[in-house]
DNA sequence: AACGTTGTCGCAAACGTTTGCGGTAAAAAA
DNA sequence: TTTTTTACCGCAAACGTTTGCGACAACGTT
């Protein structure tokens, strides 16, 4: 039994009418009089009828889907986000597609290539770690399919972007470490191509350089997941004797550096002071409880889908691309000493 | 500027010919003479042809595209099973719809449909805690449209399922509290409609007359989210010198009861030992470490998925349906004491 | 020379919709 | 009564594909 769902030329050959009599009936076309549009519509009801959205989109041409990629939906941040964009996106009639690329370049690859496949009317992206070439990104530019890059954006490409001002985040919170006594911080990084990375690298420095501390290469590593952590283990238990502080690009590397250094007798904030990036809600859970960085996902998906949806309804404008950045707002919590009173 | 895909007759125009010739060339039918197939592959390759998504799913009245509904993205147990579910239907050249309820019946029911309206070929669900009415579950079971429950399954219809034993995890992780000398266990539970809530009941009372303890009614609780822990802070705090056990469903309200306890002066696991159920990562990281039980969401998740492929594969065939269970595992942390050497 | 093969290709219908246009009847206007 | 209007409805094309069937050459076979 293969599962055929009534069409609207099953109702025509019911009710002994023409398809485009149905068609019509069922959206109250005038033309249509009013005893057979109400002999149509009960009929509908009855056997439950609902247009085929395949069809639809294939004949209008606009599917009034949009896809997302975003590297993992595991992580607090990324969920947010696609909630953000989920209820914006179905409050103007609007149905999501998401695609996890698990920060593999490939896959990224592959995933807008189906969604385009699958004739999406605009394509909302956070970039993978992974990826350092843009064809995919750039040939969607080309074929004028709005696109909005959020979080991990993607300069290169002159589109709409929703971000997080890491610059001034990451020289927030050192500067709070500072603040509570720390000289000597590690910083715990992504690789250089990631824009994200760069920015909360250059805030930690600038923080450093507003404090007259001098920056030292080797308290900057490329560590950013718990695995690496985990990986660079030994060195950073090496270092742990020389420093007061540890920055992590995120809460999970800030938190399984916090664990490292815990089982190894350090202990947070008295002789290390650690945070992080992002305000997980395991942040609240650890112990101690991690000081780190909120950043509004659920508001930033919404802003994303927010401009998606401009472009959408202004096929033709010209439209010069927008940027807009949220400020990160410092959670104190207890990984960080107390502010000295002066 | 509307963004236009090259399509098959874009190609044959292009090239003087049919376009039945060139969806036979592209696809090597041997009809084509290797000039022209040669012919039109570089010229198909040179513009970039992608086969239009839409029109093939209409066409062959198969979408390649299964739909899942699932409460909410956020907790990694239902993260981990969509990664299950997707690598195996990547693999198989099926492509996903991701559903949100919400944990909110309409939001359901309008997932379901939305699902059926772009004719996915089959159907993943995990129940939201709210649904008590079924009939969009059964209309899609009518559809003849193959379908797979796991985790909070539909016991009223008669479809595929991949469950835990939510039984004998309880009962399992219940006996480990009561070996390591407790004996008044505060249970946390869900809403009694939901069959997942019921069995891990069943499975605290079964292992309390395993050992000879009576339930207690007033031990066990309807409080299943670390919300509504916070709303019955105050009774559970006044049951708090009565007990030395928590047994909670999930992961989440046993660290969120956990985190009320400590904060009133309780020591975990020397005055009350607490336990969840889920064994999701922070569990690893809330201090002390949580005792819980393993689900295994990423092979929940392939399997349900296998499941469904098979139904897919073999429409015809009225296989009796088919119930997954899988075995949770106890993992001991440090939210519970050590089993005392007799 | 007449026939059957074989190799290449195009026509047209179909999937489920929408919509411009034309048609037919009855009603209104002349 | 004839003509024009109005109300109502169907035809057919189109969206992008696939595919059975038929067409028409250029062959090979008697």
């Amino acid at each position: 039994m293969k599962p055929h769902l009534t069409s609207i030329s099953d109702i025509a050959k019911a009710l002994g009418v023409s398809p485009s009599t149905v068609s019509r009936a069922l959206k109250d076309h005038p033309d249509i009089s009013e005893g057979t549009r109400e002999k149509i519509k009960a009929f509908a009801a009855k056997v439950n009828y609902r247009p085929n959205a395949l069809a639809l989109s294939l004949k209008k041409q606009v599917s009034h889907t949009i896809g997302i990629v975003i590297p993992e939906i595991v992580h607090h941040f990324f969920s947010s986000i696609i909630s953000g964009i989920e209820d914006i996106a179905y409050s103007k009639g609007y149905r999501v597609m998401i695609c996890q690329s698990n920060e593999d370049f490939g896959r990224e690859e592959m995933n807008v290539q189906a969604l385009l496949d699958h004739r999406v009317d605009g394509l909302l992206v956070c970039m993978s770690k992974s990826t350092e070439d843009f064809s995919h990104f750039l040939s969607v530019y080309r074929s004028q399919i709005p696109m909005v890059f959020f979080d991990r954006v993607c300069k290169e490409i002159d589109t709409d972007r929703v971000i997080t001002d890491d610059f001034n985040g990451a020289r927030l919170i050192t500067s709070h470490l500072i603040e509570t006594g720390c000289r000597k911080i590690l910083h715990l990084g992504t690789q250089p191509h990631l824009h994200i990375g760069q920015e909360r690298l250059q805030g930690y420095m600038q923080a450093l350089k507003d404090n007259n501390i001098p920056f030292v290469p080797e308290l900057a590593l490329k560590c950013d997941t718990p695995q690496t952590v985990l990986e660079h283990k030994d060195i950073i238990l090496s270092m742990a004797d020389k420093i007061d502080g540890v920055f992590a690009v995120n809460d999970s590397t800030a938190i399984t550096a916090m664990h490292i250094l815990r089982e190894n007798g350090y202990r947070i904030p008295e002789n290390i002071s650690v945070a992080g990036f992002g305000d997980d809600p395991v942040a609240n859970l650890v112990f101690p409880t991690l000081t780190t960085l909120e950043q509004q996902g659920y508001q930033m998906g919404q802003e994303a889908m927010n401009l998606l949806l401009e472009r959408l309804s202004q096929p033709e404008s010209e439209l010069k691309s927008r940027i807009k950045v949220f400020q990160p707002e410092l959670k104190k919590r207890n990984s960080t000493k107390a502010i000295k009173a002066k």
